[in-house]
DNA sequence: CTCGAACCGCACCCCTCGTCGGGGGCGATG
DNA sequence: CATCGCCCCCGACGAGGGGTGCGGTTCGAG
């Protein structure tokens, strides 16, 4: 795995496909294998030169860099995608993460910080800008506060209570909890009484909401 | 910002300082200013030695590293903090970043990559180990895929019915809404029922939990 | 043993929710 | 212009959701 790693640079504009190239191809262990102008380019270029790495921009004129890189993900070779664009709008990022992207770069990276992660993810690691990552950091930490309210919250309920309350969640109906705990629908009813008191909120689509951010899907 | 960077070594294990203080100290712009063997030590450590980034431990008898990092980012100075585990279990990631941790790395990094964490830390950038960036991608990734379904369902809706499922998803009941948008409770009810077919659901906390899902908290 | 506390279970009553049917407005199609 | 479709609005009614009170159980403290 450790030999030179392939690459194929894609990006509609000449001048950026040429920068590229030049500041990566001879680079430690790097070859540029082919360039490509658009994203319905891309399949031929990877038959005519197997690749390992594809250096994909978003912003192309036929097809964009995000089903271009679904396609290339859906190969039987799935080379690495690393998405090299302008901007780092959210809608981007999470765009080409899903599309199968396994990094994610503004152009205006340094040119050994591109290289360095050509290689990483040629072995197998993810590589986001510093950016993003910040963000998906951030993301990850309110989440998880929320997560962490919620279910200090549900802890005061008891076992029973706890049952219902994610039954809630799950958006059942009274009598589908009754009939799935065997209980009578009034029990089910004085449970789910407690449980808004217990959690002061006023109806249950509160508490599913609650369930639904402790984590309890 | 460029000089060198001041680093805190904190870690129960005097072989794992040891360790760290000598690959560490001398590397290209890094000195190892002190050491600390708990989390109540490190306060007055930074006192004695102030320091741009502090490489924490997570479990230590005392003070864990959590609770140490969320000391240390409330001091004035606001040192950065990496985290530095044997185990990268999610709970403790989550709770790192949530602390306040601008960098999560496992112990078993290669020294040279540790070193380049700590500069990179130092410059405002933040740092995961490719395990938990790949980790925090999927989930990225996952959640905007129901995202995005979600919007796609809600897209079906009319201007009013869209109205009427948000603030369902806020868990306002009927009188409410119909308190906010200017109409009768039967009008509501209307577009509910409405909303529900056309979701393809049976309730309000189905409902509930697909506006939530499109993130229009 | 008894008492209190907490949990679980249930029946009754009232209010909200969801369905059904109907009416009016507005643009597109014939 | 007719009429078809879509959206918005509403009233009435059955069904389901939520509140209250009460009995039964368990368990630890007194």
């Amino acid at each position: 795995m450790s030999g030179t790693v392939r690459v194929l640079v894609v990006d509609d504009d000449a001048l950026v496909r040429a920068g590229l190239s030049l500041m990566l191809d001879g680079a430690d262990g790097i070859v540029v294998v082919g360039e490509a102008d658009d994203g319905d380019a891309v399949p031929a270029a990877l038959d005519a030169h197997p690749a390992d790495v594809v250096l994909m921009d978003i912003r192309m004129p036929r097809v964009n860099g995000i089903t271009a890189t679904r396609r290339v993900r859906a190969r039987p070779s799935a080379p690495e995608v690393i998405v090299l664009t302008t901007f780092d709008s959210d809608e981007n990022v999470l765009h080409a993460l899903r599309a199968g992207a396994s990094g994610f770069l503004l152009k205006d990276s340094l040119p050994a910080r591109i290289a360095e992660a050509v290689r990483a993810v040629a072995a197998g690691e993810p590589i986001l800008s510093p950016g993003i990552t910040r963000r998906l950091m951030e993301r990850a930490a309110t989440e998880a506060g929320a997560h962490e309210r919620a279910r200090a919250a549900l802890a005061e309920l008891s076992a029973r209570e706890h049952e219902v309350a994610v039954a809630i969640g799950q958006g059942r109906t009274n009598a589908e909890i009754a009939a799935h705990l065997h209980l009578s629908i009034a029990t089910v009813k004085a449970h789910i009484t407690r449980v808004l008191t217990k959690l002061g909120v006023g109806n249950r689509t509160q508490v599913a909401l609650l369930v639904h951010d402790a984590g309890l899907c």
